[in-house]
DNA sequence: ACTCGGAATTGAACACGTTCGAAAAAGGAG
DNA sequence: CTCCTTTTTCGAACGTGTTCAATTCCGAGT
């Protein structure tokens, strides 16, 4: 893709709407690379041509979850709930999204683990992505009463995207019918994680809390 | 593999050895089932007849791994040290051990990660595999002085087992030479989650610690 | 209007993981 | 030894992701 614009673009597109659609129809492996290119009526080196790897196509799939899930997750948060309340829903608007997608979690981790692309959550290029990932929760914490500790607050965001991660290599596992145990962590978890963050004033913690945050801070190179 | 022995198994442990060998001086990648064969001077078809895939394959690197972590770490456990320095010790030949396979280190978590087959840190179908790993960390809780709290010790070995899971997918993006950040992570790390445990006593905090215990006992199902 | 150069498209071809039907080897019972 | 079943071996073949040389398309410069 050499030059900035071209009508091309619309072919692009039509390849992205057409594979997302095989995903949530399909599955993942149901959907061949050449049942892509044909629904959108075009060759499969020219799918090649716009996406490097079907891996691509699943981070276009990922980016769309993640825009929705903010779209979703921000008009229902209400200033001044304590943070609990607000973490809840966040994470529950979370594996609402990926939900219709529950059946391919695992290639979802496959293809976000890789050290490579653009697509890990955790390597050093895909900093945008994760950075508007835990914007998500900055907002959160932002609009939360009472407010956290200044201690954290910086580095709580990205603490609670840690243990989103987390709930979601649950929700992976979580083979009841629509996630439900799933659900019921995140009831469970969300009051907890709020809970710890309040103990985090106690000076006896806070000692231990700085260390904890130090150490994330080191892990970012 | 219907009769329980044979003179295959012969067959069978070349295979293994081949692949292992193949693995660790080509990678991931670079080892296709046909060279593995070819090493082995079998066809393709046989190694299929041993090993239903090639992640079945893997998964002998992964136990060979697991037990050769354990029999260079327990020798190494002194009984009455404080449980950070028992850590230390059990993290950081964990990730020596896995030190040659760094370069293939996501294909590990790929196959690790997928909720069917027997590989799965997670799934249920390796609770086998897993309740190994986690006894590690169960010896070096017992051996640990002072003792952790009551309340926690029968849960802090699956605990900390979470965190070598944590440590080891920071290592998997590690590309510092010999991995040398994540050495330093476990340095932190591992007095860090001693104190917490200590921290785990007082009062105040041993409320929410019996929440978090018991959350982690319901995710069990 | 013509040419030219890059953008876009194509379908065949490759390598790989995996499957499969059939054949060879290995036993075991008579 | 012979027959029959079971285990083991084989290699061709399939479907997939991906690559590539070749071709067509299209717009800008003259």
């Amino acid at each position: 893709m050499p030059s900035p614009t071209a009508k091309s673009e619309a072919t692009r597109e039509l390849l992205v709407s057409t594979a997302l659609r095989l995903f949530r129809e399909h599955g993942y492996e149901k959907t061949t690379m050449r049942a892509i290119a044909a629904a959108a009526d075009v060759s499969t080196g020219s799918a090649y041509y716009y996406f490097a790897s079907k891996d691509d196509l699943v981070h276009e799939l990922y980016r769309s979850l993640q825009e929705e899930h903010r779209s979703l997750a921000l008009p229902r948060l209400r200033e001044g709930q304590n943070l609990g309340e607000l973490l809840r829903i966040v994470l529950n608007t979370g594996v609402g999204v990926m939900g219709p997608y529950h059946d391919f979690g695992s290639n979802f981790i496959n293809i976000a683990i890789k050290p490579s692309a653009t697509t890990s959550p955790f390597g050093s290029e895909s900093a945008v992505a994760r950075a508007r990932a835990i914007s998500l929760f900055r907002q959160a914490v932002a609009m939360s009463r009472p407010q956290p500790p200044l201690a954290i607050r910086d580095d709580l965001p990205e603490l609670l995207w840690y243990a989103y991660m987390g709930i979601t290599l649950f929700w992976v596992y979580d083979s009841s019918p629509d996630q439900i145990r799933t659900r019921r962590l995140i009831d469970q978890a969300a009051p907890l994680l709020s809970k710890l963050v309040i103990l985090s004033r106690l000076p006896v913690v806070r000692k231990i809390v700085e260390d904890i945050v130090q150490l994330i801070r080191g892990t970012r190179q």
